[in-house]
DNA sequence: CAGCACCATAGAAAATCATCTATGACTGTA
DNA sequence: TACAGTCATAGATGATTTTCTATGGTGCTG
């Protein structure tokens, strides 16, 4: 005996015309059901006795009953056809974006307001499995390049023909001193005043340094004292412990300034926007671009940017075109 | 969107394919363990891909991966193709006959001896279930007639090119009286000298009446007195009530003896022989098949029936033959 | 950068499939 | 027995599948 059953021809839907003759144990009835001609069904279920190497069904008093093998098989037929659905049930359900998984890189400083967004996501899409990757700019920039994530979160986007950007947030970097700091009444406080002053500043990888080393360079200005501490958080609570003053994100102090204030400088805050940023040439997870609606359409409300909303629409309308 | 996948056209081969490159993460590698070509692998998966409607695999370091769709679309694969497997064992087990049903049609005094033929196979082939029906001469005709069932067992089968019957096994017919019968130590006891007794005989429709009567009739003799009784074990009580005397087949009497005895008549026992009879047009199941077997395997031992292994060996092939 | 290992695509031929129409065979009922 | 309903078979046809060879692209590796 070589193998009972020759696996390799088998197709599911001739398993779906078995199944359907077993339960209505007539072939002009699966014909009529199926949009068949009634040859064609008994041709099928010829072709599946010869898969099967055995008969399958029989004639007793006019009906078609399955013999114990047909029985069997249409047993198999059910439990099979019940899984591909299942399969097929997953699929749609990824396609629609309520399941699967996507990932985000976030710069730094972006992880005080992403939760915001991700968190009320998350609850409304249970299925949808999100990594979050975090890092200063420059590790952020290397993923981009690798292709790691499906998203990404920067302050100063990478320029790129491949590279889709939609500022979505704006994210106004701050001085802030300690509670009790005497520069916090100052009127007209410029940078002159506080030349002195010790800054403690991120690491040169990230974003928030960048762009206050670029305000510093045009504002022609050069700090004495600086001490650099690659995390805002760590930085927020030296500030708070007199170690000196700092550039912080106000989303990062917003929350809960404890022991912080924002002092006011001129010229203060710098302006800068966090930008989704995704490549043109990747197709996105379902679920990613989910994601992306639904931030786009919570923008307004959640953070009072509707100009965000635009952008989000925006590049969600160039990915769309990007098929 | 419509359908998400195009189950139709999805096949087992493919399946097949897609699991073991995933397993393997190389297209060239699947190619040469299903004895395939490279390009012929790359263009079924192209294939799956189109049906499932999402990329299944991504080149990650020169390693073939599945995408997150790939892999559920891998552990249905496992799932589906193990199915079949178990499928596929039980159909081998089906044709071995380990496995399945048969019936099969005795008449009535063969109830006697086939459970000690049923009884040791049913043991040995725990997962073979039996239908053993049971009625007079008669009655099993009107079932052979109806191909109701698989096998048969009459003393004197139906006569038809269609049939197959194997003599298996000697079914000698006795004269019994009540335990202190008169008769029992007569020498050369004739019937003549029975004339007189009251008979109780079994139905018209029954085997063993019928032989009788036509030993009767051949003897030239009549009874004088008869009852009709339509059970052998409704008879045998009879006789030991002093009712009167019977002929019944000595296997009815053999095992439990309890209040009747054999009487010396000449002429008996009648010799007649029960037969395995079958249908040469029908495709027995492979348990039946495997039940003869075994019945031409032990009747030597179990019933020093040697010719009647013979016998069920040429019915055997000539199943074989008919195929 | 040449070579190698791998995958994708093109092109082609043979096999198989999915269907249809037409027709025959069987079965049970009027 | 004739009719109606149901299944099987034959023959035909276009679509799909399976599989090959040849060839081109890509990305490591020495």
């Amino acid at each position: 005996m070589v193998l009972a059953m020759k696996v390799r021809q088998l197709t599911f839907r001739l398993l779906q015309v078995y199944a359907d003759v077993v339960r209505t144990g007539s072939l002009t009835a699966t014909a009529n059901r199926l949009h068949l001609t009634q040859p064609t069904v008994s041709q099928q279920l010829k072709r599946l006795r010869e898969i099967v190497g055995e008969p399958i069904v029989s004639h007793e008093e006019g009906r078609l009953v399955p013999t114990e093998v047909g029985q069997a098989l249409y047993q198999l037929s059910q439990d099979l056809l019940s899984r591909a659905d299942v399969f097929n049930q997953y699929l749609e359900e990824y396609n629609r974006g309520g399941r699967g998984h996507f990932s985000i890189g976030l710069v730094n400083t972006a992880q005080y307001v992403l939760p915001r967004l991700l968190g009320p996501f998350g609850q409304a899409n249970p299925q949808v499995d999100v990594t979050v990757e975090i890092g200063n700019r420059q590790q952020m920039l290397n993923r981009f390049e690798r292709h790691e994530d499906d998203i990404y979160v920067f302050s100063h986007p990478p320029i790129d023909d491949d590279v889709l950007a939609a500022p979505f947030l704006s994210n106004p970097l701050v001085v802030v001193g300690p509670q009790h700091c005497r520069w916090a009444s100052v009127e007209g406080l410029n940078m002159d005043a506080l030349k002195e002053e010790r800054f403690l500043l991120r690491e040169p990888g990230s974003a928030t340094r960048h762009t206050f080393d670029a305000w510093l360079y045009n504002a022609g200005i050069e700090l004495r004292s600086t001490q650099q501490i690659a995390s805002n958080e760590a930085i927020r609570l030296a500030v708070a412990s007199n170690m000196g003053l700092a550039v912080l994100s106000r989303h990062v102090v917003a929350d809960s300034p404890n022991g912080v204030q924002e002092l006011p400088l001129q010229g203060f805050p710098l302006k800068s926007r966090w930008h989704f940023v995704v490549r043109r040439q990747r197709r996105l997870p379902p679920a990613a671009i989910r994601f992306l609606s639904y931030v786009q359409g919570s923008l307004a409300q959640a953070f009072d940017e509707p100009e965000g909303e635009m952008a989000v629409a925006e590049l969600l309308q160039a990915l769309e075109a990007e098929r």
